[in-house]
DNA sequence: TCACTCATTTGTAGCGTTCCAAATCGTAAT
DNA sequence: ATTACGATTTGGAACGCTACAAATGAGTGA
């Protein structure tokens, strides 16, 4: 950990790693006022597009800027108006990388409003000191997207007051003001299990998570679609892992009345069972479907080929990067919950039982 | 596409997707030199640290911040001095996911420097006017890193030269005094094929990637390796994904005198050639040897299990950093290269020719 | 031609910090 | 006590930009 603060005052050594370098003099809005004869309030106003300055004039300051290669500072702008145009944006944990669709579509968003993002991760700011909210609050940032499960810390609801916040794929954290955009869980649950239904499943199984409210939520989609159809749910509760999966796969297919199908908690836990079926000789999809969650790009493997529920990762992003630029705009609206609709992808792991040529595909293992 | 310049000058309307919002208004260093009764630089001197203070002054100082919950102004500070402890982070195309381990060891050296991260990337940003590297100089940022390889455009040739720049991952960028930090891909290569050459294969084929200077580099590698053992490089040109490896793998063995293991670009295409072997009824590992490159968390599946080359992207992610740190603080240093060493993961995937059973595993497909 | 308007332009006052020269404080030596 | 001389403090000038009130310019009707 090195010191952060800044080293030099007055004469004395430099203590951090970063001292100013030289970079020449910039060009100034008084450099391109003198330039263009006017002065610097009119090099500002057409930098604003204001409708007051008049065509020839506009047109002899664009010429100046083009001319020295003027850029506005934005440290001075920030200074003087509220704004930044960065936002910040916080992961849970880089390490997990389901994040990553739905960075896409933050950064695209984003970037179509000009605004630029701050990412940093809320895991290893807890350990060196300083959260890294509050230092993206001392940036003053426009807006933050929280992103993933993260305890509701103190420190998470005084920036969430302090800064319009947004709450993405994570529905365990409650604020006035603050949106919620997560997809939801409990239908693609539903989804998956309503497909497996209708192809003619009745004993089927889930290989749930073992934590986590997004575990809880595919697993009640599960319960409740079985519920509703009359069918006894089955839940062997592991881990999110593959191993996990593969362990409770092992004992759900050794028993005697073993399902037909197994609904999975992520496409890691889907691999596990698809495994624990090839080890005990078990073909799929013939003898036996298995659906994941996800749509991770494992499942496209042709190797795997795994029916799977799409989370609308890129979508869920997009809406929350666009529920915020919305609530910058607007800063007192209420907060809203934003479920995006999830999307099953079918694949050659899952078909009617006993019969895999309905999908049109050779059965996948045997 | 909105409008990105400031919307409100003077009276008129708002005209973009943002407002400045009615924030309470700070508090400034002013407040603490009052609430301490010393004046504010004296209040600027302790925010720094200087030894020039008295003890019982600094201790006044720092109980009136405490009380008043102050923090500094970032942008008054970046303002004054030269620089904004920003770093832009530049990746070519955030679709594709390798550069996830590497932006973790970027941004644990990042966060330990007390350095925000700025993410752009470079592929969305040529479209829309503006490039994102230009936006992150009006930024002031104090470094840059490249990620993934781009072209060399006059916007980054010229953002090299204002800022300290470091590239990841791609050795097609040179310009004097910016480092490059990269996996040494032609070792990597040499690694894998002398882990095949060591297990007794002699008939060792490449799947090669089609484009791209790291796809030539493993190929180099690859070839240069087998040459040095007197051995005659089979290579097929295909692509980096699984369909391509996939193609490839199926005209390379169905010839009369098929290789007995092979070599491919990524592990996608191994995972190609995977398929392909069970396609044809051939035998993993026992008739073919497949090594992948990348180890990405596909190889890692045991429905896969398949031999790698670690490209070390965790390390290079905090070597390009360190790198960056070190540039900032002594700007005119020459640019280094810094190759990381890969790293061979071996897996279920590769085994002495004609004999599985060496590695201890049983035959992975039958 | 002369007010009188409305349309443009401009000067100046900040924004919150750092930095430096100058001022003030302490204290040891005379 | 005085003086001298470091040790501390402090006022005020930047930094580059926006905001606003005031100043100037250009028409327009009388």
């Amino acid at each position: 950990m090195v010191k952060m603060k800044p080293s030099r005052v007055g004469g004395y050594e430099l203590k951090g790693p970063l001292m100013a370098q030289d970079r020449p003099t910039r060009v100034t809005i008084v450099d391109v006022a003198k330039h263009a004869g006017v002065s610097k309030s009119l090099v500002s106003l057409v930098l604003n597009d204001s409708p007051l300055v008049r065509p020839a004039k506009r047109e002899a300051v664009l010429t100046a800027i083009e001319a020295l290669d003027y850029r506005p500072n934005t440290a001075a702008r920030a200074l003087v108006e509220v704004r930044t145009r960065a936002i910040g944006v916080i992961l849970n944990d880089l390490r997990n990388p389901w994040f990553l669709e739905s960075l896409r579509g933050i950064n695209d968003v984003l970037a179509e409003n000009g605004l630029h993002m701050l990412l940093g991760e809320q895991r290893l700011a807890r350990a060196g000191g300083q959260s890294i909210v509050s230092t993206f609050l001392d940036r003053n940032v426009d807006g933050l997207i929280l992103a993933g499960s993260m305890p509701q810390t103190a420190d998470l609801e005084d920036a969430a007051r302090k800064a319009p916040t947004v709450v993405l794929s994570s529905r365990n954290f409650q604020l006035p003001g603050v949106d919620v955009v997560a997809n939801d869980d409990t239908l693609g649950a539903e989804m998956a299990v309503e497909h497996l239904i209708s192809l003619g499943h009745r004993r089927i199984a889930h290989v749930a998570g073992d934590s986590g409210h997004v575990a809880r939520l595919r697993e009640e989609g599960y319960i409740s679609t079985m519920r509703s159809h009359g069918l006894r749910p089955v839940v062997t509760r592991s881990g999110n892992t593959e191993e996990q999966g593969h362990a409770s796969a092992l004992h759900l297919l050794n028993q005697a009345d073993r399902p037909t199908a197994v609904f999975a908690v992520n496409d890691l836990a889907a691999v596990g069972v698809l495994d624990a079926a090839f080890d005990l000789g078990i073909s799929i999809p013939t003898e036996l479907s298995v659906v994941g969650y996800d749509n991770s790009y494992l499942a496209g493997i042709g190797h795997i080929s795994l029916t799977s529920v799409d989370a609308a990762g890129y979508g869920t992003g997009l809406a929350a990067a666009q529920a915020l630029v919305h609530r910058i705009a607007h800063p007192s609206t209420p907060g809203t919950e934003t479920l995006l609709a999830p999307e099953l992808v079918i694949r050659r792991s899952s078909a009617s039982p006993s019969d895999g040529s309905e999908t049109g595909y050779p059965p996948l293992s045997s």
